[in-house]
DNA sequence: ATATTCCGCGCAATCGATTACATCAATAAA
DNA sequence: TTTATTGATGTAATCGATTGCGCGGAATAT
């Protein structure tokens, strides 16, 4: 039942021509008369022939595939940065193999080591919070391949790299926080080896500077920004006596679950506590009240990102200066941190 | 800059032992002398060597590559059953391509070629809700390619497949609302064509059977199940003045657009309208009141989808007989359907 | 009529790893 | 001592598509 593979051989010898003539004809070579060609693609449909992109690829030197290494697939941005590559690849022979790190160091190694032996033509990455080490990153480099980090950029690694300004979308969210007459500001911050995380505590910082106001920096709390951790983090503020007057999160998650406790304690939002997220999931449009937060662009990074390397593989010759190209990222105000009585 | 990629003939002339040996002795091959495999390894190693994947996929006839056919990477549900899949399969030699069908058919049917040409040992589908001729399948069948379908499932296509129980699930949510002393549930259905839509909608339509209460055709509301489409629906059964007391959306999304509209019309949820959605999407813990939903084991799809997988290429030889695994769907009960005066 | 160009196609090597079969030396068995 | 056996490696074909080079003949130029 399982027919063979029909090959560029099996019809070539059908027509009674060579292999050669029916790769050429196939791929509308101009030294092919147009008759050959088209007995050519008559037979190639009657016996049912699939290119082997496998034999092409090894023979060629390069297999039309790219690899995106993200933390997490079930994370909307993730989910909508790949899309963004897909929209901008799939007009193109490119494939995309998506791996995931978990966020951690040694899957994202592994991830690196299995693109390699695929030997894909391009990487795309978003690095794990757990990575503070990049030579598994510069292995690919070394190797030639085309590298473009995306998202969590890492200054000091001279590479290609797609992000927006978390410094800009932060000072923006804390500003708003800061015009709507909130006082107390806290600060949900994460991991300092991630530099997105990093800069969204600076953008912080500057703003409430740039207002006259202070920066105390017991209210700065550092975590892995996850629901859970928001939750335990209000429980522990709550219980704390100081209330806030506004949360800016660095993680929508976080700001979820901190906006959960306190409506269940009784604390009205954005009346009591005003909440800005970060990232634009999309159940911050769906919960009451609707979570503020800061789009990235996900799906525009993506594309970003896929065209930096197509435009890449056209000079290929020409030696490569690695750039990093910042979006703008948008501060989407909705109901927990809008004041009524503010204009 | 770019070192040259090196090869097992690299190693081999350095070495002045042959190319097959590097090949045995790198594979441990047990005819292979421990100091030749010794010697082979740290040259490997420092040489930078790393296999080749395509090479070996063209000689051997496998790639090691499985292709997952989803709608759309951004919904919970397929992203959590990618990983169920990633989960099983990170511990074998496969790896993953995800493909994105966008729920149309062109997408998917391009999609299956790709992977047909990348010669994937292995495709797992969950076909798009446009997708009414399987035909594009049955040619991975024919190809001899093992094809597991997962969640949408075709009875009339004789295939492997994991899905869960739809009906069941159904059956579930409605008796639970009829519980909860709903005389009147309306159910969001989805596309004629998916069967998973069809069985949803007959496990509500029992379900009131069985209670001795009557379908009524003009409370099942077929559409596309989006958020948008749920909040149009609801204003228009609002506008028709003829509100019921509970909605069992086939979609969380759309339970979600009825829940907002609901609640800004005025209503209680779940004492005016209780509701209940369908999926377990990552938002519907969120959302106040929390949506009660129907989880369909999504991680453990991946999972029974990939071991039957592996299951199916270890009996390579034996002629295959296709099997369906249905998982039994959970019940979710959240804020959104209970109401306080029952137990 | 001879020289040149060009068209259409075949020949054969190549990409890198794998593997059936052959080989050769050393050891064990007779 | 001779033969059988085994252990360790080499030889060469193979997977399927691609491509530089070459060749015969027709078309065009001189």
């Amino acid at each position: 039942m399982a027919n063979k593979k029909t090959t560029i051989h099996d019809i070539a010898r059908e027509l009674e021509i060579t292999a050669s003539t029916v790769s050429r004809a196939l791929k509308d070579h101009p030294r092919i008369s147009e008759s050959t060609k088209k007995s050519v693609l008559a037979m190639a449909e009657e016996m049912n022939y699939q290119p082997n992109s496998i034999a092409a690829a090894l023979r060629r030197g390069t297999s039309n595939l790219v690899g995106i290494i993200i933390p997490t697939a079930d994370r909307n941005f993730f989910a909508s940065v790949v899309r963004g590559v897909e929209d901008v690849l799939k007009d193109t022979s490119y494939n995309v193999i998506i791996c995931q790190s978990d966020d951690s160091l040694e899957k994202e190694k592994s991830n690196i080591k299995a693109l390699l032996e695929a030997q894909v033509d391009g990487i795309f990455a978003s690095y794990a919070k757990e990575t503070t080490n990049f030579d598994h990153y510069k292995t690919v480099i070394k190797r030639g391949i085309p590298l473009i980090l995306f998202d969590r950029i890492q200054e000091s690694f001279d590479v290609d790299a797609v992000g927006v300004d978390d410094y800009v979308g932060a000072y923006k969210a804390t500003e708003h926080l800061i015009e709507q007459g909130c006082k107390k500001i806290v600060h949900f911050a994460g991991p300092d080896n991630v530099s997105i995380y990093r800069d969204r505590k600076r953008g912080y910082e500057e703003a409430l500077k740039r207002n006259n106001m202070l920066v105390d920096e017991d209210l700065i709390l550092t975590s892995d920004l996850k629901l859970e951790t928001g939750r335990s983090l209000t429980r522990e503020i709550i219980s704390g006596g100081n209330i806030p007057d506004a949360i800016f999160s660095a993680s929508d998650y976080s700001a979820m679950g901190a906006m959960e406790i306190l409506k269940k304690e009784g604390y009205k939002i954005p009346e009591d506590v005003a909440i800005v997220g970060f990232s634009n999931e999309s159940f911050t449009s769906l919960v009451d009240p609707a979570l503020s937060t800061v789009d990235q662009h996900s799906k525009k990074m993506g594309q970003f990102t896929a065209n930096m390397f197509l435009e890449r593989m056209k000079n290929k010759a020409a030696t490569h200066t690695p750039s990093k190209t910042i979006l703008n990222p948008e501060l989407i105000i909705r109901k927990s941190s809008l004041r009524a009585e503010n204009p």
